[in-house]
RNA sequence: GGCGCGGUAGCUCAGCUGGUUAGAGCGCAGGAUUCAUAAUCCUGAGGUCGGCGGUUCGGGUCCGCCUCGCGCUACCA
């Protein structure tokens, strides 16, 4: 069997993780590698802290602390959520650490020692004269030309939601010194990511590396190869791996003072630094898990980030050479939280380590939520996480079906057999047979990584041994013939399940599988137990032995909705009572919503807008645009071509007599091929309905509007 | 406009390379049972598999067109 080396996602260490995040990157990589553990595999897990990047250094600038302040503070609250879940990585590194930026500039450097993996691009960029710096996108602030909130980044404006470049922010101020940048030109290193494109879509679409069958691209999941090669058909253009930043890697090479890796290049390579570091603490080889034939190397991700773990990084591998690639990327899309996207600034959603607070007195929370994230896991589409379906799994599946039945199985042993695992020498192998056709196909789903099913496919196993005891009714038996052979073989078998149970939990929910063992009085699960238990279960053989004494019965959950005690119920209650606040802000601030009143300005500016009244005399729409008309306006003195945005609402036909006023000095421009001279008023309104502003019916075309 | 993923019972979803009467859980209706946390077990009702056309002896499953949802992308002077 090969050696496993298994990644998950590096968390930004800005911020605090989501159950999103849980359910997407890191939930199903520990139950794949749990599993993994218990079959005796040689697998390592690695994660760790993602802490370079530009959003850090502003964000420390805000609140007048070190970058090393925040990413210190959230690489201990990950990292201490994670245990506190079970998610049990091998080793959770840190991109800051000093191995890793050795690893990341020996990287750096091989490839550029190539001669041919990089190039060099010389553009011009925003330049702060006061800080002596360059300025990356995020450091840059102006004017949205499409809604004009005045914040908005140079990478994406947070108000509309459009991404940016900074060339195209109006009145652009440097969030450093507050000054007006100037462009100056900077020079940096581009990887060739095109040089790599033939081989990868031969990777991707067949699973074929280097003239040989690398993996079956069947085991790929459809979004995953279909968003690649949605990639791959297109061309693929060199990509810039450093930045003008003074937090982060530096980039390795004289004359390259200030500039610094970009993160997306240092990320994953933080994936080989922290197997080197596990590797140094547990005196291991790491190159034996990240090349050679003898390794599989599996990412698991959310679904933003496949084309970096899919094209990429395996590029950047393939590049140094010597590395293995992944032979799959199980990337997970993504969890909506009742409905709407998890928002921090929205305060929507619930993050993890607010989970384990808000939910501090209730019993196995965290397998409760391991459970139902699982249960409803975003696998092949969005889902979406509800406190109802929340309380469904957990009362009707962990507490009615399996916990039900343990303690039912439990209970009986003790009222017929003194709490001992009766003798029986019934054949194991039949009665086995259903439940052994569900553990195959269990064991198959998580190696396919169907973890949904996988989970699903516990119920069905204990809704079998619910189902083996009402058939048997041992308790009806006892009855009529308390010392009846049937009643300890139906025990005997009962208990066999129970303990199989003990394993199969494990990957899944492995607080309760501990507890399943403490009641049945079994030492802690080993790595390697499982595949023990599973070939004992093919061959037949007992999984807990006659005379072996199990200890009291205990419940190992506690129902929500339970008529004795509300407690749990109120912790749901309260959660569903946050929601609806927000619903009811949201609404209110919907409704007192109002655009900013711009920068005032003087007379003489109104008088340089041209505003004329015209008629729209022709439309008909542009080709490859949605949103664009292309009309033909009458001034009355002449006629102009105007391209404008509102084809969504509009049709050609219904505005063709429209009496419009038109912004006639305003520069030339050119849409999708087609010259615009001139811009239409519209009025537009909170939902983006639009509205012409024109004067009325028969007033006449060409003049003015004051 | 381009690309990707999806549209299957009231709800949440399974259905691999096409093959007999389309499945599960929840919900609903009826019944059984009392070992068990009002838990369990059985039975039943419910779907023209988004729409139209095509390939085929046969299509939820393949192809084309259309439509709706989500995402990426271009365009909104």
């Amino acid at each position: 069997m090969k050696k496993k080396l298994v990644t998950s996602a590096l968390p930004y260490a800005n911020g605090a993780l989501h159950l999103g995040h849980l359910a997407g990157a890191y939930l199903p990589a520990d139950i794949y590698v749990r599993y993994l553990r218990g079959r005796g595999r040689d697998v390592v897990w690695v994660c760790g802290s993602d802490e370079h990047g530009a959003a850090i250094t502003i964000r420390a600038k805000k609140e007048g602390i070190s970058p090393r302040d925040i990413i210190d503070k959230y690489h201990e609250l990950n990292k201490g959520t994670f245990e506190k879940f079970g998610i049990s990585f091998d080793y959770y590194h840190r991109t800051s650490e000093k191995l890793h930026h050795e690893t990341a500039q020996e990287f750096f450097t091989k490839l550029y020692e190539q001669g041919d993996q990089f190039e060099e691009q010389t553009s011009k960029q925003y330049y702060d004269a006061e800080f002596n710096q360059f300025l990356a996108d995020r450091y840059i602030k102006g004017t949205c030309p499409d809604c004009n909130y005045t914040e908005a980044y140079g990478d994406q404006c947070e108000s509309c939601g459009n991404t940016r470049s900074p060339e195209e922010l109006i009145n652009p101020v440097s969030t450093l010194s507050g000054n007006k940048p100037e462009l100056k030109e900077t020079t940096h290193w581009f990887f060739k990511l095109d040089k790599h494109q033939e081989w990868l879509k031969q990777w991707v679409e067949l699973g074929m590396l280097d003239g040989k069958k690398h993996h079956s691209p069947r085991t790929w999941k459809n979004h995953v190869t279909g968003q690649c090669m949605s990639w791959l058909n297109d061309e693929l253009l060199p990509r810039a791996i450093t930045r003008d930043l003074d937090w982060g890697i530096p980039v390795p090479l004289e004359g390259a003072e200030g500039k610094v890796l970009y993160v997306w290049f240092d990320a994953p390579i933080g994936y080989i630094s922290a197997t080197k570091q596990w590797a140094l603490d547990n005196g291991k080889n790491w190159e034996d898990y990240w090349k050679g034939d003898d390794t599989e190397l599996v990412h698991f991700i959310g679904k933003d980030n496949i084309v970096f773990h899919c094209i990429i990084f395996p590029a950047m591998l393939k590049a140094y050479g010597d590395y293995a690639l992944p032979v799959n990327v199980p990337a997970n899309q993504f969890l909506n939280f009742e409905g709407d996207k998890f928002s921090k600034s929205r305060g929507w959603g619930i993050e993890q380590h607010e989970y384990l607070e808000e939910f501090a007195d209730f019993p196995n929370k965290e397998d409760a939520l391991r459970y139902a994230l699982t249960r409803n896991m975003p696998e092949n589409k969005d889902a979406d996480f509800k406190w109802d379906e929340f309380v469904e799994f957990h009362d009707k599946e962990l507490v009615g079906n399996l916990g039900n039945y343990i303690n039912r199985v439990l209970v009986l042993t003790h009222k017929y057999f003194e709490g001992k695992v009766p003798a029986s020498d019934t054949n194991l192998s039949e009665k086995y047979a259903e439940v052994l056709e569900l553990t195959n196909a269990l064991a198959a789903d998580i190696e396919s990584f169907n973890f949904k099913q996988a989970a699903s496919r516990l119920m069905e196993i204990s809704s079998w041994g619910n189902t083996y005891l009402q058939d048997v009714s041992p308790w009806k038996i006892y009855k009529a013939e308390p010392d009846s052979p049937l009643i300890a073989e139906c025990m005997y078998i009962s208990l066999q399940v129970v303990t199989l149970l003990s394993a199969l939990t494990e990957p899944f929910i492995p607080f309760t599988s501990k507890k399943i063992r403490r009641l049945l009085n079994l030492s802690e699960l080993q790595n390697g137990d499982l595949d023990t238990i599973l070939s004992d279960l093919t061959a037949g053989k007992a999984l807990i032995a006659s005379e072996h004494a199990v200890a009291q019965p205990e419940l190992l959950f506690a129902q929500i909705n339970d008529r004795k005690d509300d407690s749990r119920k109120l912790i749901i209650e309260r959660q569903k009572a946050k929601l609806a606040a927000l619903l009811a802000l949201k609404a209110e601030e919907e409704a007192a919503k109002h655009d900013p009143v711009k920068p005032e300005i003087t007379f003489d500016d109104f008088t340089k807008l041209d505003i004329r009244t015209g008629k729209i005399i022709a439309a008909e729409p542009i080709k490859k645009a949605d949103k664009l008309l292309k009309l033909t306006v009458d001034l009355g003195f002449e006629r102009r071509t105007i391209v404008s945005g509102i084809a969504l609402q509009f049709k050609p036909e219904d505005v063709i007599g429209q009496e419009v006023s038109v912004l006639v000095n305003l520069a030339p421009r050119k849409m999708r091929g087609v010259v615009s001279e001139g811009m239409i008023l519209m009025g537009e309104d909170k939902k983006g309905n639009l509205a012409f502003v024109g004067a009325p019916e028969g007033f006449g075309n060409g003049f003015g509007v004051k």
